[in-house]
DNA sequence: GGAATCCATCGGCAATTTTCGATAGATGTT
DNA sequence: AACATCTATCGAAAATTGCCGATGGATTCC
């Protein structure tokens, strides 16, 4: 993965707000949330929400879906997954020691 | 690990000079660097540049440790493993299917 | 066709972040 | 003791981000 759209990533994350959202599609995995549960959610204004959104979208976080006049939106874990990979690379960087405690601890899920 | 915390180091990363200073700072572990190495590598002022590192100091990131005149910062591998557990939590609640790929693909370093 | 719903975008304001030069404290050197 | 080096902090300017109400396009329902 590339460090832009790491960064893009992390950046977008770096909110509260678009953290709360992006954990809570996590957990409406497979199915997703229409973009007005997730306002309703955040407690935001619809427009302020949407530009958070946005961010989510653009760093590939989140994957809309047209349905009829809603827009379902969708976890990407895939990006997650991405982004971890880029995470332990930099720390493993040819020392696999710093890493395996790290696997280690994360194969409890 | 706590939102907030795992926020404070999302948002630290999600800036160019800071994300880059981390990963210089990964690559030199254990030894780490002294904050003027730091500087010259970021190509930015010494004020400007002190403001990200107190960022990366905040977030629980980046240990510092005074060493003469000099100030000696290190990698803390430990808030990014927190990190990525935190990640790696929010994408297997209950459904470890989603999480095991991933694992899959960290086991190579 | 007309009204209602859902949501992205625009314009503007407030708050925060980023950046810099200058200053000052702390430590080492002569 | 005087000087040089290293780095954190202050103050200010510029840029970016976050927030909102209002508008408008797309779709569904009556």
């Amino acid at each position: 993965m590339e460090t832009d759209s790491s960064l893009a990533i992390l950046a977008a994350l770096g909110h509260p707000t678009r953290l709360d959202a992006f954990r809570l599609l996590v957990r409406h995995e497979p199915d997703g949330l229409s973009t007005g549960q997730l306002v309703e959610a955040s407690g935001l204004t619809q427009s302020t929400f949407s530009t958070h959104l946005a961010v989510l979208v653009k760093a590939g976080l989140v994957l809309p879906e047209k349905r009829g006049r809603q827009q379902i939106q969708r976890a990407n874990i895939k990006a997650l997954k991405d982004l971890m990979l880029f995470l332990a690379k930099d720390c493993c960087q040819g020392r696999a020691e710093l890493c395996e405690p790290l696997v280690a601890e994360l194969t409890c899920c």
